[in-house]
DNA sequence: CTGTGTGCAAAAGTTTTGCAGCTAT
DNA sequence: ATAGCTGCAAAACTTTTGCACACAG
């Protein structure tokens, strides 16, 4: 099992701004300083605090851009949507490059990324048993950090 | 594994609404009607989908009734929901009685449960290497079943 | 230059809340 | 009888869209 823990160790998104190029799309500060806000933290942003969090460096920008720039940062697959059950807003963490499940704290939204989830087997089986085509996955497990716990 | 596909067989929802009465909620006909609602399909609800279907029995029923019914029941936990991504609302299906994950087809929105995820071993390692204390998950696949293959 | 991107305002869509009257227990 | 529930209207919140101007390539 690989982790990927320490997301502020990770390159600044320059890999990412190629890939956005490759693509047709232009690199401009506004999407520049999206992804940087995502990739300086570890925890799970929603458009909203995305958007507090850039308008600290970039204050003329509008909350629409970061609607924009994770939609078109999701279908590229950069970013990775995350949802808790209840909650009525998306979140966004960078993608680690391999596919991936993630372990989220309840408390702080503190996510551990962790490669080989070793669904294959099951995933073969059910795809045998229920005839579907299975084509990806979402595995996400929530609980508490060991920071939190201590403080509840 | 336990696959549990054919929602239309199982019972009414007597013994949910029993739990119900227990927590202290009444059995409103509006409850009922939705409770119906969710068990008499596989698919997944929206909760303007269920408003849509409830009505056609209950015509005077509001949307708000809707939602709130969702919210109770699915703190309780006698629903559970399902979020694709993408997807700006919420979905709902009945929960089986026991912990399970999600089989969900793109096209149709076709949800087979699958109970023994096999998750055991994954969660105990995450926890011991992550510290976290792991209370919950949820596992989703997503792919095409036999029916809308065919039809694509 | 040129087509894509941005910001604003406004619309569209989803979920929650306040309140007066109603109903299951 | 009475605590809890409903439906309505309105508010709160999240996300998308139309448009004029700006800017990256």
């Amino acid at each position: 099992m690989k982790f990927i823990f320490n997301y502020k160790a990770m390159s600044p998104p320059r890999k990412i701004l190629t890939r956005l190029k490759q693509l047709g799309y232009k690199a401009t500060p506004q999407r520049v300083a999206v992804l940087r806000a995502i990739a300086s933290t570890r925890e799970r942003l929603t458009p909203l605090a995305l958007y507090e969090k850039v308008r600290q460096k970039q204050p003329g920008i509008g909350l629409v851009t970061i609607y924009r720039t994770l939609n078109i940062l999701g279908q590229i697959g950069l970013i990775c949507e995350v949802v808790g059950t209840g909650e009525n807003t998306r979140s966004y963490v960078l993608s680690p490059l391999e596919h991936h499940g993630h372990l989220i704290c309840s408390q702080c939204g503190t996510v551990v990324d962790f490669t080989d989830c070793n669904l294959h087997d099951l995933e073969q089986r059910l795809s045998r048993e229920t005839r579907f085509t299975i084509e990806d996955h979402r595995l996400e497990f929530f609980g508490h950090c060991q920071n939190c716990r201590k403080v509840a």
